[in-house]
DNA sequence: TTTTTCTTGTGATATATATCACATTTATAT
DNA sequence: ATATAAATGTGATATATATCACAAGAAAAA
């Protein structure tokens, strides 16, 4: 599908800092891809060719480690797909996948290039992101290497809650072998926990949909396991 | 220390797209300070003002976590230390600490931004830098995750060799408590370790001094567990 | 609807590694 | 040189979580 980049509704925060010109040139060299739940965006291993950025939908960021995958975390819209990919290494160095029916704009790396030359406000702001998310990377790591499983899920209840839903109540498409990799635990840990959590009311469950009970006794359980 | 930026045998990748101008125009605003194995360079937790920039030595970029600290990576010269701080955040993530004596340039912040703000091949530089560093962080998440101790350990015995002291042979100046929060492990657990490696003719031990023997059966190690 | 596949729940068991406790060695300070 | 502190080695024990095995439920396909 063509793109009218001036008119996009889900302009990136960098994007927004180019101009109308540049958002002009823009729109010829950026295509969006409807993908289905399920259907993989971008293959780790495979060469990257453009800058992907989810306009709308939900994903999972995956990599495939040394015994499992590992999901490195959920994104949502309005930001990009494997920046550091971009210029790091020519190579994926991870998976992409949807978790819900999504909507990706791909921009052509070297369109990409000359805007990151040309606009030092978008520069900045993309430098911005990648710093956020590798401070971000850091704490997760730390997390997940220190923390018992009950400390992880709660610390993911809590995300989703917080930074993806926006809501005590949602329903997450993902399944408990999906949160396992999440938080690198076994999917009957998982399925073990969360009972637990339900048993003792700190969470309530119905199919897939997932209420946040009480707040507390979940940011208790995210500090002391 | 004053500095003079031009003649400086130090300079970094990024550093090298500055012209002479450039170059001229950073020294008033960059010193130069010495550190003692053990001081710490940059505090967790501080304002972060500089950037910070590793000319000589050897550091160690360590995080408080929930019950102990992660030695998140060791880094030689010529790399900044805290670069996503500098951007992020205003607060510093982590904290960098010298394990060899070390010298460690500070450029002024503002600097450091007009310098990317003016000289997009020096931005290009930094961005690529960061870009690697990330992939690279997500890649040691998950081995950090998924191997086990001898894996781990045979890893960064390794990566000590191949692109920290190109040499078989090398004293790291870091206790085995260290190498434990470098691998999550207890310090026990690594003693043992490395005595079954001795055992085992991986390696060699005498002091703080290690040579590694055979690095055909290490790689295996790091394969394998 | 019926069949097949995917996902979840739950007990029993195995295991890697932490923790504790103490001895010994090495480094640092007096 | 001597005293003190820090780092390492090593056994015994505890424990969180993986793995295995199988049942049951939900979703997708036929």
């Amino acid at each position: 599908m063509k793109n009218n980049c001036t008119l996009c509704d889900y302009k990136s925060a960098a994007a927004q800092k180019l101009s109308a010109e540049e958002l002009k040139n823009l729109a010829p060299n950026c295509i969006t891809v409807k993908f289905k739940k399920g259907d993989i965006i971008i293959r780790q291993g495979t060469y990257s060719t453009n800058v992907a950025y989810l306009k709308k939908g939900l994903v999972k960021i995956h990599i495939d480690g040394p015994y499992h995958v590992q999901v490195v975390r959920i994104v949502k819209p309005k930001n990009y797909l494997g920046l550091p990919t971009t210029f790091g290494d020519k190579i994926n160095q991870y998976s992409v996948t949807a978790i819900e029916e999504s909507e990706v704009c791909f921009i052509d790396i070297s369109t990409f290039r000359s805007m990151l030359q040309l606009n030092p406000d978008f520069t900045n702001q993309i430098m911005l992101e990648l710093c956020k998310s590798e401070l971000e990377s850091y704490q997760k790591c730390v997390n997940r290497t220190q923390k018992q499983i009950r400390g992880k899920l709660a610390d993911v209840l809590l995300d989703f809650a917080d930074n993806i839903f926006h809501s005590d109540v949602f329903t997450v498409n993902i399944t408990q072998e999906d949160i396992g990799n999440l938080v690198d635990a076994s999917r009957e840990s998982v399925s073990r926990v969360m009972a637990e959590f339900v048993k003792d009311g700190l969470i309530s469950m119905s199919g897939k949909q997932i209420t946040i009970v009480d707040r507390k006794m979940l940011a208790s359980a995210s500090k002391n396991g």
